[in-house]
RNA sequence: GGGGGAAUUCCCGAGCGGCCAAAGGGGGCAGACUGUAAAUCUGUUGUCACUGACUUCGGUGGUCCGAAUCCACCUUCCCCCA
């Protein structure tokens, strides 16, 4: 019971990064360094039948490393970070159990920061039918009228969210009918880390670089076949509106090629745009984070650039 | 060969004599983010010595106090008839 600092925490160490910035080769190999084990910390790769357009790590990316929580969920159920923040918990016990270093890697920040600090507790549970009836409050009477709601209930929390935001408002106004007022159930569910984290974030000095890299990327995907990738998912109802797969970036941009409406060349196009901009909201997320070590990936595309960035993660991860 | 239509800020596209540096959308850039997060949302986007000035709406020249908007010619593109 004695010694209860900072030691005394499990740790953890963090790939992170923009997507095709290099974290999947990144990680492995250090990974290979530290007696690493790879944790998924991607809101879309822990599902399956989305290996091509998540761009999971494959067999041979693996190179014999352990990997965790990829593609071993249903993409047409409902998962949140409160599950993934449990989920990881328990996988990053084990890891620990056997003396490994648990390595998350991946591209979501919420999900990071769930399992670090916490995200909520069972007290707010998401309630479909109250949603869907706050949804159509805004439909019927405008966003104005139900941030006023929420104004009433809770001001600090319609102070920082955006009227327009209606997906946040709404759940602002959950958690408030569920115990008292969001900004309190904030304050009290957001704890001190409970992991002593090492991560790395991959930035990019030249960011034209990284769009060079995604539109390679796109365009490998689609050469791997991203189109049969997404006729099933389809076939399998995994994009029916409100399912995670209809949200990933490379399926909705295929479909319209795949009706005949749409050349691939125009759906490609549309593809690497999106996953551009995705990419520069991981980078505004990421680069607010003070836990995390800036990396410069520019060099990673080449042997030398990965092997002094190994080095650098490597040491990082292993010090004490 | 004849007739008609169009050229707008990075792109698409409104504007059709003053309230126009010019709607809207896209893209770009910046930002937010606590149970949908590869989602959702916000700001910004001609230049500058920036509560003002300057240069823009294919080109040139006109009309007018005043033009992206009207006229003439030129250039390019599209459609129709031959």
């Amino acid at each position: 019971m004695k010694g209860k600092s900072e030691r005394s925490l499990p740790r953890i160490a963090a790939v992170v990064g923009p997507t095709a910035s290099g974290k999947t080769a990144l990680s492995v190999d250090v990974a290979k360094r530290c007696r690493g084990e790879i944790v998924c910390l991607d809101s879309m790769q822990i599902y399956s039948g989305m290996e091509i357009g998540t761009a999971a790590p494959t067999e041979e990316e693996k190179c014999g490393v352990p990997h965790h929580l990829f593609g071993f969920a249903d993409p047409r159920v409902p998962f949140s970070c409160t599950d993934y923040a449990a989920l990881a918990g328990k996988v990053i016990g084990e890891i620990t159990e056997r003396g490994n270093l648990p390595i998350l890697v991946g591209g979501t920040g919420l999900y990071l920061d769930s399992l670090l600090f916490g995200c909520g507790d069972a007290s707010a549970a998401p309630d479909a039918d109250y949603r869907e009836e706050l949804f159509s409050i805004a439909e019927r009477e405008g966003n104005e009228a139900l941030h006023a709601m929420l104004r009433k209930k809770d001001p600090e929390a319609a102070e920082a969210i955006h009227p327009n935001n209606v997906k946040r408002v709404v759940r602002a106004l959950e958690i408030c009918r569920a115990c008292g007022t969001k900004s309190d159930y904030d304050r009290r569910s957001r704890g001190k880390a409970r992991y002593e984290l090492r991560g790395v974030y991959l930035c990019f000095e030249d960011r034209g670089l990284l769009y060079s890299r995604i539109d390679k990327r796109v365009d490998a995907m689609i050469g791997c076949g991203l189109a049969d990738e997404t006729r099933h998912l389809l076939a399998t109802g995994a994009l029916e509106p409100g399912t995670t797969a209809s949200q990933a970036i490379g399926y909705k941009e295929l479909i319209p090629y795949l009706r005949g409406e749409e050349t691939l060349a125009e759906a490609s196009e549309k593809l690497k745009t999106a996953t551009r901009r995705y990419a520069k909201r991981q980078i505004t997320w990421f680069s607010g984070k003070d836990y995390l070590t800036r990396l410069t990936a520019d060099g990673l595309g080449g042997r030398e650039g990965l092997n002094e960035a190994v080095d650098i993660t490597a040491r990082l991860f292993s010090e004490e």
